[in-house]
DNA sequence: TTGACGTGTCGTGATATTACGATATGATTG
DNA sequence: CAATCATATCGTAATATCACGACACGTCAA
């Protein structure tokens, strides 16, 4: 019963639900395919939007759409260079972040947990 | 045309665009607060429907459905005991996804990216 | 058995996200 | 100057997500 992992209130080291509530917005934000792709893409060095777009396999308009989203919440910075806009990280965390996404899901394996337990 | 998997002009190590779909599902069903919260919770224990749902400020219905849908993508398991309910961390990476969060949102800094270090 | 309790599920309306075509802007070329 | 290229923005319809009330289900106490 004194179990120390089964019970007991522990002292609440929580986030406030405000918090919480930004972390999630940007969570989501990366949340898509193609933006994690990008993201991926840019940690590798600077790309400008078309070279993005052909990568995701989609119209640069798109990726342009994407590229501001990610630019919003601060993922990524912008610089032009005659007519074409170059993109690259500014959030440092990403690393971390999408070294824990390939860890997981770049590997292989199917990757299907707790299912059947 | 450039194929982002062979001829990129660095190394491309990119992730499948399916594999990324994946992550992409998972991240989603990340990026609430209140899961957000379940999450950070749980890491620290395992706690029942009820006292998720109060420590989340919603009705305890709502917290069993927020429960499921990360149960489904492998996030959960869960446990009964007579006529509670149990839920425990099922995936190891939500540890280190979770510190790469606090790290970002939980300090209490304002956050927003640009700031470079 | 009856009734209260803790959970889980279903249906619905409100809201957000998505991809897409159309089109606008600014930079380069002839 | 006009044409073209690389990006960006707008409006939209299809789709997904959300919170919620209602209620079904098994467990426990009396």
């Amino acid at each position: 019963m004194v179990d120390p992992l089964s019970n007991g209130r522990r002292a609440a080291k929580l986030t406030s639900l405000a918090k919480l509530g930004e972390a999630a917005e940007c969570l989501k934000t990366l949340a898509h395919p193609h933006r994690l792709r990008i993201v991926q893409m840019l940690l590798g060095g600077r790309y400008t939007v078309g070279e993005l777009a052909e990568a995701c396999e989609i119209p640069s308009h798109m990726a342009s759409e994407h590229l501001r989203l990610m630019q919003r919440c601060g993922f990524l910075s912008m610089s032009k260079d005659g007519r074409c806009a170059y993109y690259a990280i500014a959030e440092p965390h990403l690393a971390k972040i999408m070294a824990c996404i390939e860890d997981r899901f770049g590997g292989g394996k199917p990757v299907r947990a707790g299912v059947s337990a």
